[in-house]
DNA sequence: AATGAATGAGGATTCATTCAT
DNA sequence: CATGAATGAATCCTCATTCAT
């Protein structure tokens, strides 16, 4: 009532809560009420901002996968040579889920929705070509392709092995797709 | 004498109720009224044989993580040769996600799942060991386990990219992770 | 909790709720929450017993139509001559609404769902073609049909208007559009 | 100097997308934002404009009734004898609800709410006495009031009636009604 | 052993209305 | 004058689970 009635970072903190919420409770988990809880939103604040929870939660990931695509982009930037590019790569893989394994859920839930509606499917695809375009950039897109997979693969595997395979051997299996001889 | 005095398959087609929600709907929309619904069984049969959700989700993808693993093994089973596991594996790939993109979405949810919850997790460190040592039994360990990270790799790809990969792209993906010179 | 667990009134006491509920806020007044409440059960009560809003007032409506169907039956059944029969009938429209006006409304609600939503058409149509085949009893079928008509229009005049015809002018519309010469 | 200093077709405009609603959905299908949505003008504009749901509906239903009363009068305008008075009302049963329904179900949903609500009520009653008035010009007052009913109660059945009465049979109501011999 | 009945919590969404601008 | 922002109440409905039978 007494509040600025405009606050500009709204959709943004709902946008943050809802990933918050994906990566804690699982793209299911996210409600109306448990968002505007944890925005601190009253409750019909979130069919004002947002449609429903299909706009929340491909608004909140499409977010997610430009931050995920500029860490990409900033890793790979300085790359000047195959060699280079190479190590930036192996670096990538393991800084990813590095945090509270955050962003491997993340991208996880995306992909589980991807499979079966359209909406993420498309956000999905519009994000893998991003990144391969980028790997692109110091490969041969054949090389690329081959690459994006392998980065994909390694992930999970990093993620839920108890374990995970170390720098050294993503080094080795980078190496190896890319055809360093 | 015989304890299951009622219909033995109950269980089983309760259990394959779920998996078909889960890929149609998500694991999130397993419920035990919907799955009652589609395996044809009273409600009240639901928490009568299962203790609950989790106990339903686990079982059917324990269930469906060992069909895999057959179908994985019979690929490779007629192997002899390291140039005809690489093609036996190339196979895999392209035969898994061929269908209507079931087995795909299943793949996934059960990741999804396993990223946060414990005995999910265990179910699919489990099968991740079993295929691995599948692997093993045609390539050295360092090389199985890039391997399967590949594999698991290009299955979303194969699965969400307009144009996917075709068969002699993973051949040579899979010559070069298992150093075939 | 303590209580008999199978109350087999229970659906009666709704719908007759129901009915008091359409009579006193209209059809769209008639929710879950409200019919619960007036019904003394509890919320979760109502989508058991009824999928939902629409089969709540089609059971009403279809068991509200049958009364009056019956009192409409128990007025004609003494009449033997068509003298008796004509007066049976001005009795009934005097009949009818003369409670709190209840049935009135009933019926007027009932025709405005008919006009838009086709289960309550067919009930409506129903409803109709039964009184119609009872006034064939008494009269030929043009007559009936006629007659019938005109008992729908005398309702809501007699309802509204703040000056309603008396029994012998609704006498003498039936004299007139039965023939009676 | 001007007061509506912006679009002063809006009113018009609204109520105009409220009949519509009204006829679509039903009296209680009208929300500020569906009228809003369907007159394209902002939310905003419709607590702006009106006091309420309740001025949107009478104001509405109001110019309707305006409506259907100068049909009425321009279908009568022309009778000069009571035999060219019964032929213009039986056109008048078969013309108005020719269309796709609308009338009736405008009629009806006005007749639902005059049933509990007193403004309604009022507007309802005074086009009843409209109309009467109009009949009285071709009929004696009782003859009119009868008429009067007969017409209420053919509409219905026209319209929901799957086999409705055609033109000679509601002539032959008609005539007998206003005691033609 | 098996199940229909029951229910409170929570799901998404729509709404009329207020108010600062 | 006109309106976009905001919100708490209420909407229908689905749900997992308990329990008497």
């Amino acid at each position: 009532m007494a509040t600025g009635h405009t606050d500009p970072r709204r959709r943004e903190r709902i946008l943050t809560a809802v990933l918050d919420l994906i990566a804690e409770e699982g793209a299911a988990g996210v409600s109306h009420r448990r968002t505007a809880a944890r925005a601190g939103v009253p409750l019909g604040s979130m069919t004002y901002h947002f449609t429903g929870i299909d706009e929340l939660l491909l608004e909140a990931l499409t977010g997610y996968a430009d931050h995920v695509v500029a860490v990409f982009e900033r890793h790979l930037a300085g790359a000047t040579t195959p060699e280079e590019a190479r190590e930036a790569v192996t670096g990538l893989v393991h800084t990813l889920p590095e945090g509270p394994r955050r962003d491997l859920i993340l991208v996880q839930e995306l992909y589980t929705l991807a499979a079966r509606r359209e909406p993420y499917r498309a956000l999905c695809v519009h994000w893998m070509r991003r990144s391969r375009a980028l790997l692109e950039r110091h490969f041969p897109p054949d090389t690329a392709r081959r690459l994006d997979a392998l980065i994909e693969g390694l992930t999970p595997h990093r993620a839920l092995d108890d374990d995970p395979p170390d720098r050294s051997a993503t080094r080795e299996a980078v190496d190896r797709i890319t055809g360093a001889d």
